[in-house]
DNA sequence: TTGACTTTAAAACGATCGTATGAAATGATT
DNA sequence: AATCATTTCATACGATCGTTTTAAAGTCAA
């Protein structure tokens, strides 16, 4: 029924412990509530995966690969110039698309991986440093960098003042707002916001928002200096 | 030290559970480790809460008072007319930040009710219907309500299609992520956005940013009906 | 000081936790 | 058929879970 090797032992405690861990946090899944789910012995988790925490270690690099594996992230690192040949704003958008399928799984709902990602935010375990933080740091510093090339098309010069840092952390942010909280609000019993669906079609509208959103912003940076009120006006 | 009466045996059981439960959620969370924390007999909890979820719930009422203490809802129903006398976008820009000032506490740290609040909405407890997911939605028709009435003061009439209430849905979901994502990222060890800061200064500037994109999507309404496409081309 | 009441303390209850053990079942290779 | 490594199973270990019990300590009016 399942991609993976879910006729074996191992398959089905990882698919269980991935579903488990995702919604529950690591402390408070059982293994024995693993074990019941994927239909096998309660030693079967310590024989498979030496602990729970092994288990649990397995359980993110399977939701990892999983979520790879829909949706490759062809912009980090070594192949960042797999789309070289477009122009920045199509890549940002790209990207977008990128990041809440990531978010969501097949069916619009919360992706299993990003439910553990907030889990470790909330409460971080000795997997957050190791498997979590870095992955997480490696997606925002690519959405960075390409936020800077978007604005270095659009204004002549490559900026380097702090006002333009602060402004791309606060594209970055908007962005990576707008993706991780699908995350949270799909997995309401019913629907927080009715006119907004996180299916395919959806998720395409989604994604052509926050990029609009995020090009304006950043082309509002040179427009005009401070909107409103720039810092505080007194003390 | 505090403002709660935590020289009490109580006070000090309903800070302890609501920190810890904050970060742990409900089943991660042990008694002993409250009592621990509160310096308190294990049979306290028991005593003063009837029991571990009577404790929570109290945990979340707790919390919940603090919060509304250090920024109250004054546009929730009743008192809406309460600042009927500003224009639609200034009250908008109150409410942004009234939600971040519910999201974030007063160091810029994700606020307990947030974070226990995320917590429910990955794996609901019997205190979600209960406790949290009405005091949620009558937040967000409150902030729609607003998002409407800077629509009907932007365009000529109240309007009632479907696109127009997708429209609506889809910026009141923009403001909530932007205003409840903080809550996430502002707990890292290290910050993942050093450009963002979510103190007093910060918060405002913040704010700005969240109005100004709300607005500038909500005139885009009307402005162009679709932006690039409205949804996928072929089949 | 007495007496009634409220709050704290120590200890232990059965249940469940993660893990370990050793034997049976399974499968592949002689 | 016999051997051996791999996997599954029933069972139980010590620790810890939420909760209860029972008694001691504190509180305050009469």
């Amino acid at each position: 029924m399942s991609e993976d090797a879910s006729d074996t032992t191992e398959g089905r405690l990882l698919q269980a412990a991935v579903g488990l861990f995702a919604s529950q946090g690591f402390a408070a899944t059982r293994v024995r509530q693993v074990c019941d789910q994927a239909e096998a012995n309660v030693a079967a988790v310590n024989y498979h995966f030496r602990s729970k925490r092994g288990l649990y270690d397995a359980a993110i690099d399977h939701a990892r690969a999983a979520s790879v594996e829909r949706s490759p992230w062809v912009a980090l690192d070594a192949n960042r110039n797999f789309w070289a040949h477009d122009e920045p704003e199509v890549r940002l958008h790209r990207f977008v698309s990128m990041m809440l399928d990531h978010a969501l799984d097949e069916h619009g709902r919360p992706s299993e991986l990003a439910r553990i990602l907030i889990h470790e935010m909330l409460d971080p375990t000795e997997a957050f440093e190791r498997q979590v933080d870095v992955s997480i740091r490696r997606v925002f510093e690519a959405l960075a960098d390409i936020c800077r090339q978007v604005r270095k098309a659009a204004a002549g010069r490559a900026p380097r003042s702090a006002a333009e840092r602060q402004a791309i952390d606060a594209v970055v942010f908007l962005i990576g707002g707008q993706c991780m909280y699908p995350a949270l609000v799909a997995g309401l019993p019913d629907p927080l916001y009715p006119g907004v669906s996180f299916d395919a079609d959806g998720r395409v509208a989604l994604a052509d928002r926050i990029t609009a959103s995020a090009l304006a912003q950043l082309q509002a940076v040179d427009a005009a200096p401070q909107t409103k009120r720039k810092t505080k006006p007194n003390t």
